[in-house]
DNA sequence: TAGAATTGTCTATTACATCA
DNA sequence: ATGATGTAATAGACAATTCT
């Protein structure tokens, strides 16, 4: 019964319902939905109904589509030989693999950009978290900075008033500077004896601006 | 060389078969 | 029975090639 069919098939499917239709002048532009055109109402006549491709047909289709996606007109009317095909209907089954190839392609290509982007997502979050610690650790130092600079007015005044401090030292014979309780003088010191606060407080600025 | 005809491919759509 | 899905097939547009 298939092979009838397709025997049928073959039969109405003459030269000219292969041949490409010219637009006729006048003819809009705009896609029309499709009606049914005369081959198909033949089929529709004498019970033709469309039917699929055998396994092996498809088989043997998906083997010559993986060697190449295009179709040489040699090489349809081979294939439709070799498979007892219309060689139309080789074109037509190539041009539908043409798009589902490229449907499936465009699909790979999204789930694979998908996941760089959610990759990149989660790298921005941990950046973002990173800045934020960084921010906070940045305010704490900040605040002690301010701690330091009011402690240093303190004795200053009190040293007006007489009171000697082991912390006070000066620099190059400027103004008496003052280190906080437990912090560690070394922290400043350079090795040729040069010891400058300023340097230190620059460190302190350098690391502010990169975080801004 | 210009323009008509042909050919191949694409997108959009329809029609039909099959299956849950 | 029926809606969803897959796919064979067509229409029309367009570009490249061939023909006259």
């Amino acid at each position: 019964m298939e092979d009838d069919q397709m025997f049928l098939y073959s039969q109405q499917s003459d030269a000219n319902s292969y041949n490409q239709m010219v637009p006729t002048e006048g003819e809009t532009k705009c896609r029309r939905r499709r009606k049914k055109n005369k081959v198909e109402k033949i089929n529709e006549d004498i019970g033709f109904r469309k039917r699929k491709l055998t396994d092996e047909q498809v088989r043997l289709l998906e083997l010559n589509f993986g060697n190449e996606h295009k179709l040489e007109s040699d090489r349809k009317d081979r294939i439709a030989m070799e498979l007892g095909l219309d060689p139309r209907q080789v074109a037509v089954w190539f041009q539908n693999r043409r798009v589902r190839w490229k449907t499936k392609k465009i699909e790979e290509e999204y789930s694979e950009l998908k996941r760089a982007h959610d990759g990149v997502m989660v790298e921005k979050c941990h950046l973002q978290s990173e800045v934020s610690r960084l921010k906070e650790k940045l305010m704490e130092a900040e605040k002690q900075i301010q701690q330091l600079k009011e402690r240093s007015v303190d004795h200053t005044s009190n040293l007006s008033m007489g009171s000697p401090s082991s912390s006070c030292f000066t620099v190059d014979g400027g103004d008496p500077m003052f280190m906080p309780d437990g912090f560690d003088n070394n922290f400043f010191y350079v090795p040729n004896g040069d010891i400058n606060y300023i340097h230190g407080m620059e460190w302190v600025q350098d690391l502010y601006g990169s975080l801004q």
